[in-house]
DNA sequence: AAAAGCCCCTGGATGC
DNA sequence: TGCATCCAGGGGCTTT
């Protein structure tokens, strides 16, 4: 569910919250993605520096090491002076002097992983091969566009794979290349750069405003107060297959991308 | 180096 | 009502 927006959406409703907080105990429910990598315990009487984003990942600086959050397909955190009684689907807890902090995550695709220091094996192998961030100069449209022309995959796979920009998951990549007036299936390779610009700019477009309007919440995504998201009323093209597009009311087309939906619209979208 | 497939797991919607 | 099937917001890992 959660892609660069939800999760940001996320970080902003506890991060302030939860800064300075003194760790008290953390809990683990059922396995998660993988391994916490140090024992629970050992988190006690840490302080909570902040909470940062990198593209899906959260990373929660604690005085000694950081916790790296990732929520997965089904994953949301939730945070408050006192939570009731863990559910089946809460698997990670962290109690600090300032609230508790809750990850909630059914199918487990999620993850919590400890690392000591930023540059530790496991946080370098998470973080490292992500592409720019999407909201920041880091993104430019001419580097953007350049490594484009290496890419023979269809865009939208493109953007999904993380290599080149992050936290572009399968409801924006739809939305983005709307926007943008592309083809999902369009090569990457032969995306010319003013059509790259556009792309650029869709990007950022449609990431920033989802975060200002809490996000997209599908099924059952809230940030940590609960409160769900309403980009998804927005949407343009994703699940709207069959729909009229709201531009053009031609009816929204739905293929199957590398195993993932795909939305688009066969008139406002050229190859 | 890049691309394609395969998994991890649970729950909700749909169809017979 | 019960059961089988399909689908879902991600992404690391292995194999071509």
């Amino acid at each position: 569910m959660p892609e660069l927006p939800e999760v940001e959406v996320t970080r902003l409703s506890f991060a302030s919250r939860i800064a300075g907080a003194r760790v008290l105990s953390a809990r683990l429910g059922k396995p998660l993605r993988w391994p916490l990598g140090c024992d629970p315990a050992d988190l006690a009487d840490r302080t909570v520096l902040g909470v940062r984003r990198r593209g899906k990942y959260l990373l929660v600086d604690l005085d000694r090491g950081l916790l790296l959050l990732h929520l997965g397909m089904s994953g949301s955190l939730g945070f408050a002076d006192r939570l009731p009684p863990p559910g089946p689907h809460d698997h990670f807890e962290l109690a600090t002097s300032q609230g508790v902090l809750r990850l909630n995550d059914p199918r487990r695709f999620g993850a919590v992983v400890y690392a000591d220091g930023e540059d530790a094996a496991q946080a370098v192998k998470l973080l490292g091969g992500l592409g720019a961030e999407p909201l920041t100069g880091d993104f430019d449209a001419l580097v953007f566009h350049a490594a484009l022309k290496s890419r023979q995959s269809p865009i939208k796979q493109v953007l999904l794979a993380g290599a080149l920009v992050v936290g572009v998951g399968n409801i924006y990549a739809s939305e983005a290349l709307f926007l943008a007036g592309i083809r999902p299936t369009q090569r990457a390779s032969r995306i010319s750069l003013p059509r790259a610009r556009k792309l650029h700019a869709a990007i950022r477009q449609v990431l920033a405003e989802a975060v200002r309007k809490g996000g997209s919440t599908l099924r059952d995504f809230s940030n940590a107060h609960g409160e769900a998201g309403h980009f998804q009323l927005d949407a343009m093209v994703y699940d709207r297959a069959g729909q009229p597009c709201r531009v053009c009311a031609a009816p929204i087309k739905r293929i199957v991308q590398g195993q993932r939906a795909t939305y688009f619209c066969p008139q406002c979208q050229k190859p």
